[in-house]
DNA sequence: TGCAGTGTTGCTTC
DNA sequence: CGAAGCAACACTGC
């Protein structure tokens, strides 16, 4: 599941890879449902409208917000990604054959070429392939300008690894949602951007708070360490290339690290690695998702 | 075989 | 308006 991480991860090797590089063709076998509601390319006359804004263009370069890939074209337009649970982009050499598209190259890892649905082919002979077991991602294009403004990112909140981005503000942010689990607020895109179910997981089991506090309860003194943490869990993310519990490669198809080292995500039933806890990983359903933490020593606000 | 589990986000409903 | 719940998907694992 991509959280920032994993997102920050694929946006600054695509952005090596293919800034300056031109997009030749786009193929996808999006489009044959009519999405409610659609401004992107599963919406059949916005994919035609697409292709159309996207071919030949020149990528200026690739960044991101929250959880979205931004591919910034010299057309003043962006090609925004959001790669939701299963979806990840992939660069190498792809070939159609059989009805799917396949990667020539053999360093190429990624077992999911099966369930590319988009490709982007650049002009140096490579291509950029969205890869989505499930079909969930969004892929849009918006003008550049109106982009921070868009019904896309208008209302997600600071950046959490901005140095900019204070303790202050962190706390703010979660406090606006005084009774809400806590976890379940740091989850929210508006309140701080990318951080998901992994992550929220482990920053709350490092600070030894339970996924169930409400936030107004929860005194300033933890604040102030659940902001640190929050910020060296996520850069610890990227630093390991990203997570791939699930699906996630990052665009030369290779798996990220950061599962070998979780100390509450999916360890139910096993022993709390914490110094001196004696408890145990338990999972709890939370708005149709699991929260893992420990019994003992994650308390209650 | 069948169904629960997996999880982000937007839309609908209360 | 805030919050809860579900839909959009498709595969894996038990």
């Amino acid at each position: 599941m991509p959280e920032l991480p994993e997102v920050h991860t694929t946006a600054t090797i695509l952005n090596k890879l293919i800034a300056g590089k031109k997009i030749i063709d786009v193929w996808t076998d999006y489009g044959g449902s009519i999405h409610k509601g659609a401004d992107h390319i599963k919406d059949p006359a916005f994919l035609k409208n697409f292709k159309k804004i996207v071919t030949d263009t020149k990528i200026q370069r690739v960044h991101r917000r929250g959880k979205n890939v931004l591919i910034e074209l010299d057309n003043s337009h962006t090609i925004l990604v959001h790669m939701k649970m299963t979806g990840h982009l992939l660069y190498g050499s792809y070939k159609y054959a059989k009805g799917v598209w396949q990667a020539k190259e053999q360093d190429l890892q990624d077992p999911f070429n099966r369930f590319v649905h988009l490709v982007f082919t650049l002009d140096n002979g490579k291509s950029v392939a969205l890869c989505d077991v499930r079909k969930f991602a969004k892929v849009t294009h918006i003008p550049t300008e109106l982009l921070e403004t868009s019904s896309h990112l208008s209302y997600h909140g600071p950046e959490p690894l901005d140095d900019t981005y204070t303790a202050k503000d962190f706390q703010e942010a979660l406090q606006s949602k005084p009774k809400l689990p806590i976890k379940r607020v740091m989850m929210m895109p508006e309140i701080v951007s990318g951080i998901g179910n992994i992550y929220s997981d482990e920053i709350l089991w490092a600070v030894d708070v339970h996924p169930l506090s409400k936030p107004k309860n929860i005194p300033d003194t933890v604040y102030k360490k659940m902001y640190t943490v929050m910020k060296e869990i996520l850069s610890k993310g990227i630093d390991f290339g990203g997570d791939s519990t699930s699906d996630y490669r990052n665009p030369y198809g290779v798996a990220g690290k950061f599962q070998y080292h979780h100390m509450a995500y999916r360890r139910t039933g096993q022993k709390c690695e914490k110094k001196g806890c004696t408890g145990t990983i338990h999972r709890i359903a939370m708005n149709n998702r699991g929260a893992h933490f420990c019994n003992v020593h994650q308390k209650v606000y």
